[in-house]
Order: C-alpha cells, then structure tokens, then sequence
DNA sequence: ATGAAAGCGCTAACAG
DNA sequence: CTGTTAGCGCTTTCAT
C-alpha cells in the first residue's frame, strides 16, 4: 500500500510517536528532529491518512452541506464560498442535493451524521421538528431556516420583501400579487408574512399566489393566475420563477414593466442577465456560505454544545428595469 | 461515544463479526440472526462507521469532484447528475473548485489523493503531463480533457463547432471570428481545431480572439476586438461569453442578431433564458457526470487498472434567435 | 523530547 | 454458519 507514519519513522530513525507528533502537535517536537522527519516524509511523500485520525480523534475533518437544488442558480454561490472556507479551515465538504424532497433530505442528514463533523442545511424543507431531532446528533447549522435551539444563518428576505412592496405602492401599484415558493421553504414564508403586513399598512391588495415550485416552469404555470387576479404589481419567490412569470405574461400579452411590474428574489445570475433586468431582492448568499462554515467550525470545535447563535444578514432591494411607475388605465 | 459493533454484537448475543457480516455480506449469515441483529442495530440506532471501515479495506466510499468553477452554470447540472449517482452506488462525494487556477488544482487532487477511492477531474486547467503523473496515484476519470492512456468522459464540442461554423456561413456570413476560452481549456483548443478546419472547407475567414475569461465579463471586454474585426458570425467559448459580448456589441450600437450573429456552446441555464434567445451547442453534461461516476466506480471496483476508456457523447447546434440571415450592407 | 503500548471501530482470514 | 484473532494507520496517555 501507501506510505505509512512507519515508513516514515523508520526511515528518519524516530519513533512513530514522534512521526505522529511532528504532524499533529509540532511544538512537542525537537526543532531539529522535526525538520529531518519532515523531510523524508516529504522525500517518501507521505500523506497523513484522514480515515486513520478520524478514528481515534473522532473527527473527519470533513462538513456535510445539503442544498435543495444544486442547478438552482441560487445555490452555487453559496456552495463555492462554502466550500473555500473550509478548505482554508482545513476541511473538506460533502455536497448533496435533496432534489426538493424533504424524505430524501433526511436520509441524507442520517447517512452523513456519522461520517462528518457538522452539517450544513441549506434552505430545509424539513419540518421544525424533524431537523431539530437530528439536530441532536451531530453539531448542525441552518441557512435560511430558523428553528429553535439551533445555530442559524438567516438573510432577512422578510426585510427586502417589505421593501418590494413599498416600492411597487410608490410606483403607484395598488393590485399587487404574491407568487409564493414551495410550502416547506422558510424563505417563501418569510416573504408572505412581511409582504403581507406591508401591504396592509400601506393599503394595497395583495393576493398570495401558490405554492409553487422555485422554477422558471413555476412561474410560467403562475402567468395564469396572475393573469387574473388583475395584479399590476407581482412579488415573486425568486428571479427564475419571476422570468417563468415574464415570460408566460408575455404569452398572454401582457408586457413587463408596461403592463405589470415585477420583483424577483435572490439577484442570481440569470436574473442580471435576463432583459428586462429584473428588480430583485439581493441575498448575501456567498457571505452567509463563510460564515455557516465559521459558526459550524466553531461549534465542533467547542465540543458539540453550539451556543445557538442566530446570524442575521441584510438583505436589500435592487431596483432594475422590470418595475416602472403603473400607467393610468 | 456512539453506538459501536460492539453494543449490536452484545445486545443481540452475537459476537462482532457476525454483526459485522450482517452489513458487509448479508448472504453469510443465517436469516434468523440476520435479522435479530438489524432489529437491534435499527433499535440501538446503529451506523457504521466508514472511517473505521475504510481503514480495513481501503476503500472510502468517497469520491471527489474537481471543477474550475461551482458558479459557472455549465457545471452544477453536471455536479447534480454525479453527486445523485455516486449517491445510488452508496458514495459521497465530496466537491472542491480551483477558481480556475492550476496550482490550486494540482494542491486540491493532492489532498484528495488519500482520501476518495477516485476523483473526477473536470475541465482541468492542469497540463496534461500534470494530469498524467497525478492519475498514477489514485484512479481517475477526467471530464472535457483527453489524455492518453486515461479514462475520459468527452463532449464532442469540435463537431458542434464546425456545425456552428457551417450554421454561420449557410447564413451567409463570411467574417467569422472566434471568441476563445482559457489556455487550459481542451474544450477551447477543440473549439478551435475544428471551426478553424471547417472556416476553411468552407472558404470563410476566420479570426480568432483570445484567450478570454469564460465569463460574462471576458465576453465584454472582447466586444472592442470582435467589432474591429469586422467579423458578422461569431463563435463563443460558452454561452457566457456569448452573452457578455452580445452586451458589449450593444453598447457599440451592434445588434444582434441584426448586425451580429452569436453563437454560444452549453446551452446553459442564462443562455436558454437570455433575449435574444441563444442559438448555441448542448452539451449533455448530465449524462456526462452519471456516466464519469459510473467509469470511476468501475476502475475502483477492478482494482485501480482502468482499461481507459474514453467516451465520447455527442453534442448538436440547437437554433435559437441569435443567429439569422446576413443583410446585404 | 522521545519511546512504548493501548486502542479507535471495523473487516478478514482462519478455525471450529 | 459463527467465533477468534489480528491488524488497518494513527493518536495518545504514560513512562523514561
């Protein structure tokens, strides 16, 4: 097989011990010694093997990141910086994908619970309960999901959907719709609960519109009912079910932003390159990706008993070409 | 610490090794007891441990994943596909991106050498002589590269491109250029190859720009050299790049596809949402990924001498709204 | 500062 | 079909 910590030690004329602590405790090792076990390590090009550590450290050095949706343009962002963050922290990530499946999530959660140090729950469908009963199992932190007890990483959307709202009642909208996401999605309900309050301080009608899925085919299947719920102004749950919702609009005639306004979420990729260049709702999704990999790393490190922090992000709206000022009838 | 082979073994009056056969080979172990122990390992709330496992048999059960960059949307369709097949074959694998630096790659590969049972290389910005030493040390199966004497996974974008060419110059377009992708890029050299060959069957001229950044913004900055090259077909390295020049173009007063026809190659998410909609190349990179992993578990499983294989999946011209006839000055 | 030895959880011969 | 017995490669007391 590979080269071993005897290999080494044998060829440095140490002990094994000594092999293991120039690795994993250097400042317990002789200057000079340490140097010469480095170099024939180095020479041999020995690799510490991981499966070894973990069994008697008890720890993988590896995170378990579950997303809903990897090609949800949302996601990889939030991946990648993930993902970096680790590797710099020395550890490496695990990426699954529930496909929008709340069963398939937890069989993920309990296949990963023992084979890393931490999981990363991105955006769950899960209910409360559920994550909350593995989340006593292995040291967890949520993105976009508060549940009680736990470490979460939350982007405000409540906060940019207020915002939406008030600027589509600026812009002279008074019908305003809601296309909402799929029924599990803390997301999607954050979005209605201060959507709807907003629209109600500010005297407007909203109509809620859903669930649907967070797909630019979910917003295309939504163009109907959008369509008729006489709406000049629509709020949907991200970009791509707002270009769906564009482009079905569009199949019926009716033109984004002369005839409806329409607000994204997410600011994603294909929603700053869709034309008309769609107002949106900006989630830090790379920032919240580091810092779900710190807080996670620091709960492992402190011995499981995370302190349950809650790390809230701002969000903030980003007005672009899909939104304009409604035209008197 | 948590419920070991142990615990299973003594609760259920069994020693160790027949619970150990119950997970590993089921069909040596009587029925009867077979099933007493999965009653009181599911009871006990048992999972085996794969860093133990894999310190006995050598195999981890992991897979690692390498591609240049999580966000560029040709890649998380491809991410999905494998990471859900690995999943069916009771593999994790892990991800990691280069940010599409060679050194950053080389480390990664070197990382994961010791821990994954393969790795699955794609799109690698690595030379091939790189690419070579590394696939001695663990079995590989690269995406969008071919090296010799080692298992790859190939989109036939060459013949797409010449396709692209052909599509162009049945146009009527005769200034054609070429927007080029990385240095390292296989998939940029094959573009190459092939629409220049085909450019000059087809007695068109052909200019070729780069190297560009695969990125909306590389797509940009080539706007300047594309319009100066007079050029009224052009190729681009993706659907990015395509998009980011139809940008730039605009800026300068060009319109495609009036002015400009564009070409793209992915046939990704952005691409099939932007408007003008992009005529562009598929690439099957779902199937690309499942059939990586399946090629990976079976140079695993035959003991690291993989026969290289090379598969060969075939691309085509889908034509959208970015191309269209010349117009006689 | 380094050596010796035990053992992490599991598998894999080899016996019986 | 099941029990016994060695380790896999590494860390970690405990000595020295």
């Amino acid at each position: 097989m590979a080269v071993t910590i005897r290999d080494v030690a044998a060829a440095s004329g140490v002990h094994v011990s000594t092999v293991s602590r120039t690795f994993s405790a250097p400042h317990l090792v002789n200057a000079e010694t340490r140097n010469r076990v480095l170099a024939v390590a180095e020479g041999l090009g020995y690799r510490p093997n991981r499966a070894a550590r973990a069994l008697t450290t008890g720890r993988t050095h590896n995170l378990g990141l579950i997303v809903a949706d990897i090609a949800n343009p949302f996601f990889p962002p939030l991946i990648k910086a993930a993902q970096a963050q680790a590797r710099e922290r020395d550890y490496h990530v695990f990426v699954a994908d529930t496909d929008e499946d709340p069963l398939l999530e937890q069989e993920l959660i309990e296949a990963f619970v023992k084979q890393v140090d931490g999981v990363l729950l991105c955006s769950p469908r899960l209910p409360n309960t559920a994550i909350a009963k593995l989340g006593a199992q292995v040291p967890f932190v949520l993105v976009n999901r508060a549940v009680k007890g736990m470490t979460t990483v939350l982007m405000d959307v409540g906060e940019g959907a207020a915002a939406a709202v008030e600027h589509l009642r600026a812009l002279g909208h008074h019908a305003l719709a809601l296309v909402a996401g799929p029924s599990g999605s803390w997301t999607s309900r954050q979005i209605h609960r201060h959507a709807t309050a907003r629209a109600e301080e500010l005297g407007a009608e909203l109509t809620v519109l859903g669930p649907n899925e967070p797909t630019v085919h979910g917003g295309l299947e939504a163009a109907d009912a959008v369509a008729a719920s006489g709406a000049s102004g629509v709020l949907c749950y991200n970009d791509l079910v707002a270009i769906g919702l564009i482009d079905g609009l569009g199949r019926r005639g009716l033109r984004v932003p002369r005839d409806v306004s329409v607000v994204g979420v997410d600011d994603s990729l294909p929603g700053r390159l869709h034309r008309p260049k769609l107002t949106t709702i900006t989630m830090p999704t790379a920032a919240a990706g580091r810092m779900a990999v710190d807080l996670l790393l620091a709960a492992v490190a402190s011995g499981e008993q995370a302190s349950a922090t809650t790390a809230r992000l701002e969000t903030s709206l980003v007005i672009r070409d899909s939104t304009e000022r409604v035209r008197p009838p």
